[in-house]
DNA sequence: CGGTTGCTTGAGATCCATCAATAGGAGTGG
DNA sequence: CCACTCCTATTGATGGATCTCAAGCAACCG
């Protein structure tokens, strides 16, 4: 199934129809390499992009050349709201892996928004979590040490994976460099290092050839303080 | 004018008649005292708050008794994005000053939007405004200075305040204490006081009696790589 | 007026950044 | 297949930005 519509089953009821109509949105998929920008500052934007499969982010480079993500987008995440188009980008899209994503029309999004409650709810349910992940995101980079941080992220991306299928085992794909975390929760590239190894030898995680293995995944959430209620506006039916 | 009507016909074209559609679901209004919750975490909510006068702020509480305000709300706005309640809230909502506010439906404001483009349009353009605020903030706490960081909030809500018309020669009401400041920038009081005077030492601005003067706002913006392009994603016809 | 709240200042501690160097692995080209 | 390079991970040492603790002061308020 699409992750996109594995993801939005958590938040509402969809028909079989409706599934369709989801999946005609992503009819056709493009390629991105590793490291490539999918959307760059300052284009004019004219879809809405779909991660299908690998992970991309959405980034701002500041003026001294420090690199600022602001979000991580996996497969199944919508990289905009899906009601309006930017006048222009402002943020920029990277992909982190290589990544097969959808160009998603404006209009099609709406119209099948319009055609039925259930793709509406779900999609507005989809919007709040991101937002949600925003503010979160907030809260870990003002009042969060680093290892609390780290713990956190792990969590919250254990929610999202698992949502769309991609975690066994307690273990998911982390395709990420110590650098990408660094710049996803505020940090240097040396002070990752450490907090992973404090997180290793807490006992936690394990962390090799990108994969990620929670240990402990009450644990991890307690001493993280992540609470999986926020990314879950609406509980599943 | 409603300020939320005056922030709207900033992200679009909106008819007499809509603006009255739009006065219609802020008709009626309630007080909140300062420093009073007028939600709180753990409720269910039925309705969307919409600022009317005054300032108020989203916040969560950690459990080691730290806050991290993750956005401050001013006349206008509207407290939650406007297609979906959450299931509960997550972040409470604060009353920094006394505030005056109206519990928009969400029936109500959702018939609105459906029944004319220009108001959805707007609605939709407000809702990207919160997102990019939030995720600025983000690129503020994770990669800028403690005073670039006040620099930057200064600037962004001379910009806000603008759009409804409480700027006046450079200079607005700030209500805020140290320790609010703290809580949106994610600094301890002492340093925000230090910032404070950094800015202060340079010329920039002044800051008394809870009114904000910036004396250079080029420089400002300038100092704290403000570019208030991410506020307005659609420029005003 | 005493109590509270917010602002200011100093001193010392801590977390995290920066700089620098090493090492391993993956890819590349000869 | 080896030499080379680049990127990533790792580690140590040092410095700096910011925090915490503590105290004093001003303004407000019942």
């Amino acid at each position: 199934m699409h992750p996109f519509i594995r993801k939005l089953r958590h938040g509402s009821c969809l028909t079989q129809h409706d599934q369709e109509a989801l999946s005609g949105l992503a009819h056709t998929t493009r390629r991105a390499r590793a490291r490539s920008e999918i959307l760059s500052a300052g284009d004019a934007s004219s879809f809405l992009p779909l991660i299908v499969e690998g992970w991309a982010c959405r980034f701002r480079l500041l003026e001294d050349g420090k690199r600022q993500i602001t979000a991580l987008l996996l497969p199944g995440d919508l990289c905009e709201p899906y009601g309006v188009l930017s006048r222009f980008i402002y943020s920029s899209l990277g992909a982190l892996t290589p990544v097969v994503f959808s160009r998603v029309s404006l209009e099609a999004i709406r119209a099948a928004a319009k055609s039925s409650a259930a793709i509406e709810e779900a999609l507005w349910w989809d919007l709040l979590g991101s937002t949600a992940m925003d503010r979160e995101r907030v809260v870990s980079l003002g009042r969060r040490s680093a290892v609390e941080r780290l713990g956190h992220l792990f969590c919250e991306l254990h929610v999202r994976l698992q949502m769309v299928g991609l975690v066994s085992n307690h273990a998911y794909e982390l395709p990420l460099t110590q650098t990408d975390l660094a710049d996803v929760l505020g940090l240097s590239t040396v002070h990752i290092n450490r907090s992973l190894q404090e997180l290793r030898t807490m006992g936690l995680i394990s962390l090799r050839a990108r994969a990620l293995t929670i240990h402990h995944l009450e644990r991890l959430q307690a001493f993280s303080y992540f609470d999986a209620d926020y990314l879950q506006p609406r509980a599943r039916a």
